[in-house]
DNA sequence: GTAGGGTTAG
C-alpha cells in the first residue's frame, strides 16, 4: 500500500529505528485501516513521526493513535462548520474512538446520532457497543445494545466480544445463549468471541467442549482464529492434550497458530515441546515473529535453561528485535528466572523505549530474588522519568518488594502514594500487599483493620496468608476467626483446621486442639495434606507441620516434632506420608 | 461506492 510505505520512510528517516520495531506496528495499521484512514496515515506521516521523536517511551502506540487523531480532528473541525456527518464519517468516527479508547468524545458522537435520527441504524449502533466496550463501560455498551430494536450478526458479536473482553465470561455466555435463541446464527467470529471470554474463567470452562462442537458441527474449524482461542482456553485450563490435537489437525498453520502452540506449551510447564517446536518452525523457514520469540523466551525461563535462553538472546540480535517492548519483557524475564539479574538488568539498560510494563517486569526480577531494596530503586528512578504512569500491576510489585524486605512504613508510603499521587483506586491485590505488610511485622491489628476498610470481600488468599502470621505471632483470637473464615471459604480444604490446631497447639491449649480433630471429622474434610500431622502424646492431640520425609532437610521434622520423642516422631511422620 | 465484530504478551 503507497500510504504506508511513505509512512514507513518517513518514520525511518526521521528516526533511523530498527526495521522490526516499526514494521510491526506497520503491519498492524495495514490490517486494521482501510478507506479513508489511509489518508489520514498518509497526511499523519510527518507529523506522526515528530510526534515519535518528541515523546519518547510509548510514543510509537500514540503515534499510530495519532492517525486516529487525525480523523477525529476533521470529523471534529466539520462538525464545527455544521456540516452534516454521513452514516458513514460517524461509522469510522466511532471506529477511531474505540482504537484510541475515547469514550467521551464516543458520547458526544452519541449524542449527535440522536439528534440526527439515527439510532436505529445497525452498523452505527455495533460501532457505539464497540466504543464504550474497548473503553471499559460496559454498562453503556449494553444500554445500546438493548435499546436497538433489531440485532444481527455483528451487533451480537460486538456485545460479546465488549463483555469477554471486559472480563465478563459468564456475562458473554449468557448473551450467547439468548442470540442462539433468536433467529440470528453465530459465526466464527462470535465463536471466537465467546470462546476466548471463557478462557481462565472456571465457573465457564466447562461450557467450551460445547462450544468446541458447535464449533465443529457448523464447521469453523477450518478459521484459524477459532482454532487459536481453542487452543488457547484449553492449553490454559491445562488441558494441553486437546490443543495438542486441535493443533495437529488444523491444515495451514501459521505464525499466529504456532505461537498459540508454543505458549500453550509453556504456560503447561512442557517447555521442552515449545523448544520443539520453536526449532522445527525455525529450521522449516517459517517466518518467525516476535510473538513466536516472546513464547519461547518463556519456555527457557520456565525451564531455567539459560544457555537456550542466552542462544535466543542471539536470534532476537540477529533478526533485529532488540528493541520490540514485548521480546525485552520477555528476556528480562527468562534472565531472572534463571538466577542471571545481572543479565536481565543489562538488557534493560540497553532498551531505548521503555515502557512501564518493562519497568515493572525489571522491578519484578529484583523483587523476586530478594533485592526489594534495588526493585523500589527502579520505582524511583521510572518516577523521574516523563510520561510514567505506574498502574495496578507495578504497585502490586511494589509492595510485593517492600513486604519481602520487611519494609512496612515504605509500603505503606507507596499505597497511599498509589492512592494520591496517581489517582489509582486499589484493588484487592494491592489491599491483600498491605495486609501482608502489617501481618508480617507482627501488627496482626492494623492487618485485621484493613479487611474491614478495603471495600471488597477478603478472598481466600487473603485470610489464609493473614492466618500464617496469626501462627507465626501465635494469636489466638484473631488466628481462630480467620480460620473459621477459611472453613467457610474453602469448606474442603483441612489447611485452615490443621494451622488453627497448630496455634492452639503453640499457646498449649490441648482441648482447643481435640476440638478442631473433632469439628474436622464432623465437617467431613480428609486430612490428606502432604507436610501436617497429628500426634498423640499422653491422650493429647499435637498438630505438627512436619516438612517433606523426602527432602534432604527433613531435620526441620525434628524442630518441628520437639515435643514427641524420635521414635514416636519417625512413626508418625511415615505414618503421615503413606499413601491412602 | 463509502460503515460495524475476532487470536498470541507484565
Amino acid at each position: 500500500m503507497h500510504g504506508l510505505s511513505v509512512y514507513q520512510i518517513t518514520v525511518m528517516r526521521y528516526l533511523n529505528w530498527p526495521l522490526s520495531y516499526v514494521t510491526s506496528y506497520i503491519r498492524e495499521s495495514q490490517l486494521r485501516n482501510t478507506g479513508p484512514f489511509n489518508l489520514g496515515l498518509l497526511r499523519g506521516a510527518s507529523f506522526t513521526a515528530h510526534n515519535l521523536f518528541d515523546k519518547s517511551p510509548e510514543s510509537h502506540v500514540v503515534a499510530i493513535h495519532d492517525n486516529e487523531y487525525e480523523v477525529l480532528t476533521s470529523f471534529i473541525h466539520g462538525n464545527r462548520l455544521d456540516k452534516k456527518p454521513s452514516k458513514f464519517e460517524l461509522c469510522t468516527a466511532l471506529n477511531c474512538c474505540a482504537k484510541t479508547q475515547n469514550p467521551f468524545l464516543g458520547s458526544q458522537i452519541h449524542a449527535k446520532i440522536l439528534n440526527l435520527g439515527l439510532d436505529q441504524n445497525l452498523y452505527i449502533n455495533s460501532s457505539l457497543v464497540n466504543v464504550y466496550a474497548k473503553s471499559g463501560a460496559i454498562v453503556d455498551a449494553m444500554r445500546v445494545f438493548n435499546e436497538m430494536e433489531s440485532h444481527d450478526q455483528v451487533s451480537w458479536t460486538s456485545i460479546i466480544s465488549g463483555l469477554s473482553q471486559n472480563g465478563h465470561g459468564k456475562e458473554a455466555l449468557c448473551l450467547f445463549k439468548q442470540m442462539l435463541k433468536t433467529q440470528v446464527v453465530p459465526n466464527s467470529f462470535t465463536y471466537v468471541s465467546v470462546i476466548s471470554g471463557c478462557t481462565e474463567q472456571e465457573s465457564v470452562s466447562k461450557c467450551v467442549e460445547l462450544l468446541h462442537a458447535h464449533v465443529m458441527k457448523l464447521g469453523h474449524e477450518s478459521n484459524k482464529f477459532v482454532i487459536s482461542s481453542l487452543i488457547d482456553n484449553y492449553s490454559k485450563s491445562g488441558k494441553i492434550d486437546k490443543a495438542v490435537i486441535l493443533f495437529e489437525a488444523f491444515k495451514m498453520k501459521d505464525d499466529i497458530l504456532l505461537n498459540s502452540m508454543i505458549s500453550a506449551y509453556s504456560h503447561n510447564l512442557q517447555g521442552e515441546n515449545a523448544l520443539k517446536l520453536f526449532t522445527k518452525m525455525h529450521n522449516a523457514n517459517v517466518s518467525l515473529s516476535e510473538h513466536a520469540l516472546t513464547s519461547v523466551l518463556d519456555a527457557c525461563g520456565a525451564l531455567t535453561i539459560l544457555q537456550q535462553g542466552k542462544q535466543m538472546h542471539a536470534l532476537v540480535t540477529k533478526m533485529g528485535s532488540n528493541q520490540n517492548t514485548f521480546v525485552i519483557g520477555a528476556l528480562i524475564n527468562m534472565y531472572s528466572k534463571c538466577g542471571n539479574i545481572n543479565e536481565a538488568s543489562q538488557v534493560f539498560d540497553q532498551t531505548l523505549y521503555k515502557n512501564n510494563i518493562l519497568w515493572t517486569s525489571m522491578m519484578s526480577a529484583y523483587a523476586q530474588s530478594g533485592r526489594g531494596l534495588e526493585a523500589l530503586e527502579i520505582f524511583d528512578m521510572m518516577e523521574k522519568e516523563n510520561h510514567f504512569t505506574p498502574d495496578h500491576v507495578c504497585f502490586t510489585v511494589v509492595l510485593t518488594a517492600c513486604n519481602h524486605s520487611g519494609l512496612l512504613e515504605k509500603g505503606i508510603y507507596y499505597f497511599e502514594k498509589m492512592k494520591s499521587h496517581y489517582n489509582l483506586v486499589p484493588e484487592v491485590d494491592q489491599y491483600a500487599c498491605l495486609i501482608d505488610l502489617h501481618a508480617r511485622k507482627g501488627d496482626l491489628e492494623s492487618a485485621r483493620k484493613v479487611f474491614d476498610e478495603m471495600p471488597y470481600n477478603a478472598n481466600a488468599v487473603m485470610w489464609s496468608s493473614f492466618l500464617s502470621s496469626c501462627k507465626e505471632y501465635g494469636n489466638v483470637e484473631l488466628g481462630r476467626e480467620a480460620a473459621y473464615k477459611l472453613f467457610e471459604l474453602e469448606p474442603n480444604s483441612p489447611v485452615p483446621y490443621l494451622i488453627l490446631a497448630d496455634i492452639y497447639n503453640g499457646a498449649g491449649l490441648w482441648s482447643e486442639v481435640r476440638n478442631i480433630k473433632k469439628l474436622m471429622n464432623e465437617n467431613g474434610v480428609r486430612k490428606c495434606v502432604v507436610g501436617w500431622s497429628w500426634v498423640e502424646v499422653d491422650n493429647e492431640v499435637h498438630v505438627f507441620s512436619v516438612g517433606d520425609s523426602c527432602h534432604p532437610r527433613s531435620e526441620e521434622i525434628y524442630f518441628e516434632l520437639r515435643k514427641i520423642n524420635f521414635e514416636m516422631m519417625s512413626k508418625t511422620v511415615f505414618d503421615s506420608f503413606r499413601p491412602e
